[in-house]
DNA sequence: CTTAAATTTTAACGCGCGTAAAGTTTTAGT
DNA sequence: ACTAAAACTTTACGCGCGTTAAAATTTAAG
């Protein structure tokens, strides 16, 4: 096995002239079968890939596409991205993965460094409220842009994500019809926009239904939710802050500290005979199946919105970077009906 | 605000040579104050950036550091991962981040698509026994890689991670010396190798301590570790397996899935007077503050251990890829004391 | 076996930038 | 102000590959 250095290299040890390989390399089905073997068969010999810094550089499009998340780690992110991921890869696409971490100026820096990457296309979940509006408006003038999961009104070529009224809806409908009409626990300052959504969809199921709405608003900011609602939820047993016996919280993660605190007070949660509580929530987190109680939720259709995601840049980048009009797809929760409510 | 093509025409822009640009954009320290001073008045007027991929190709090192971690879903690798790529910032690098997602193939297809971005240096937390190790090996023979968390016994230029002797040591100590000794509950193929040293530190402890080691090994494979811990737990529960009322699990995400058991099965879990069984585990999930009861464990030194990657790793690079001898950084646990045991 | 069609080869240019060499200007030190 | 050192400019080449146009070859069709 002796070393490659170029293209120029490999074709001469293949017997093939260079452009042909190199044609081979944009499209192998482009070259004749017999030429294709012959390449193909001193690759397995050579083991040689063509540069990536070189072939970028030349070409118009690179293969690229950029994914951003606000927050690996949280594992719905992960999850939705692993499904991004494996979707480009299927396409042929080199995705790489960033996390704004919850911070702007990351943000801000991720789309930086990704201009430079000359992406075919990025799918963008933006942080939301906190995001640098006008920064990522440059930034999707200059690259072709698929927004999910938060929506930042007119920017990208296209929107995909949840219907929160379709979340809430289920969820107060499913308590009110099994129980008593939920307040509705969440953060003062909610660091993603799919929150605000959320509570005018409550507000107004509750109204629709004939229910005074109660909105619980609690202290704290950044994207430790878990330790925020644990706080937050001490403090409203504490206070008895609740008209009813049933909480809906704004998100599964504020959900998982609510639980905790309950365990900790000592009150039991659930719609069993002995419980005084009961607790639902939104997203369908990875670990909504392991607090205490088991947690009722209305899930993201996790598939359909990467699926439609990827599948909105393919058609973006197809169409130059360029769609028609900017469109919105939000796909409906599927309640998921577990021990806590 | 023109469009810039190229460097060239910043240059003339700017007043500034080419090469001279080149240079600054290199290193800005490099060059006068006055000449930096006219470079940089001129970037904010014009907005350029060198193209990244036609100066990777001609320096023949990249600024490129690859993070690489097994299963970015889980919260861990997540954590770990955000201050990895913190620090390479810092430092004048561009991480990029991937996952293997539990799976081999996809592990493999990471490293081959890494040597193709040359980078300067890679952070690797291997699957570890799943690890196509002849695979990895020609990766770091190419390319100057650090392992971290998951040691492969030779491969990399060195290994940072933590001391499982510690941690099982003093959650096995603490127990028995607060009650009684625990039985170790882990899966029977896990997919770490840090499993395997937990179990036979854990055997090792109980012996010198005296008491006889029990060890319960449950089916499931994969990653979804709360699953597979929250069917074990059913089934050890159900067959009264546990010869004492303490446990110590292999780690966090097993606890959690166990702790859901518990729950479900009406076990009082901790160490208060009503409790009937006592869990322990590994870790430090950022999710094990919440679970019902919140979970003693003993806790990565993420700092530490994420420090000192990065800090091998630069030293690796500055050395021109090559280090003298092979090192093993261990750092030791930090029991965290919670209301489980 | 002839001929048109399809492929491949040859030759050459360009991409945007790193880098080296030689010459010119600026700076710093005394 | 004089000189050496430092920094800059000019010129030119190279990196590895995309791409094109014309020439040569192979293939498929009749």
């Amino acid at each position: 096995m002796t070393k490659i250095k170029n293209m120029e290299e490999f074709a001469a040890l293949s017997g093939i002239s260079r452009p042909t390989v190199s044609k081979y390399f944009h499209d192998p089905d482009s070259v004749r079968p017999t030429t294709r073997a012959r390449i193909e068969e001193a690759l397995e010999r050579f083991d040689y890939r063509p540069n990536i810094y070189a072939v970028n550089q030349n070409r118009k499009l690179t293969k690229n596409i950029g994914i951003v998340v606000p927050y690996l780690a949280d594992p719905f992110f992960a999850e939705i991205a692993r499904y991004l991921e494996q979707s480009c890869i299927a396409a042929g696409y080199r995705p790489s993965l960033f996390s704004s971490h919850g911070e702007q100026n990351l943000e801000n820096e991720i789309l930086d460094g990704l201009q430079s990457m000359k992406p075919a296309g990025v799918l963008l979940a933006p942080l939301g409220r906190i995001s640098d509006r006008s920064a990522i408006e440059k930034f999707c003038a200059n690259v072709p842009t698929i927004l999910f999961d938060s929506n930042l009104e007119g920017l990208g070529a296209a929107f995909v994500g949840s219907d929160n009224f379709s979340f809430v809806s289920q969820t107060v409908e499913y308590m009110t019809r099994t129980g008593e009409p939920p307040s509705f626990f969440e953060m003062r300052t909610p660091a993603n926009p799919n929150a605000n959504k959320r509570r005018k969809a409550y507000v107004e199921v509750m109204e629709r239904l004939g229910f005074e709405p109660h909105v619980i608003k609690i202290d704290g900011k950044g994207w430790a939710f878990e330790e925020i609602g644990h706080r937050g939820a001490l403090k409203v047993l504490e206070q008895r802050e609740l008209r009813t016996n049933s909480v809906l919280c704004s998100n599964d993660r504020l959900a998982i500290g609510f639980l905790a605190a309950c365990y900790e007070q000592g009150i039991r949660v659930g719609r069993k005979e002995d419980c005084m509580l009961r607790v639902a929530s939104n997203d369908d987190h990875p670990f909504a199946k392991f607090t205490c109680p088991s947690l009722t939720t209305a899930a993201h259709d996790y598939d359909n919105v990467a699926g439609r995601s990827v599948e909105a840049l393919f058609e973006l980048i197809e169409n130059g970077g360029k769609l028609d009009s900017r469109t919105e797809t939000l796909f409906p929760a599927r309640l998921v009906l577990r021990d806590s409510a």
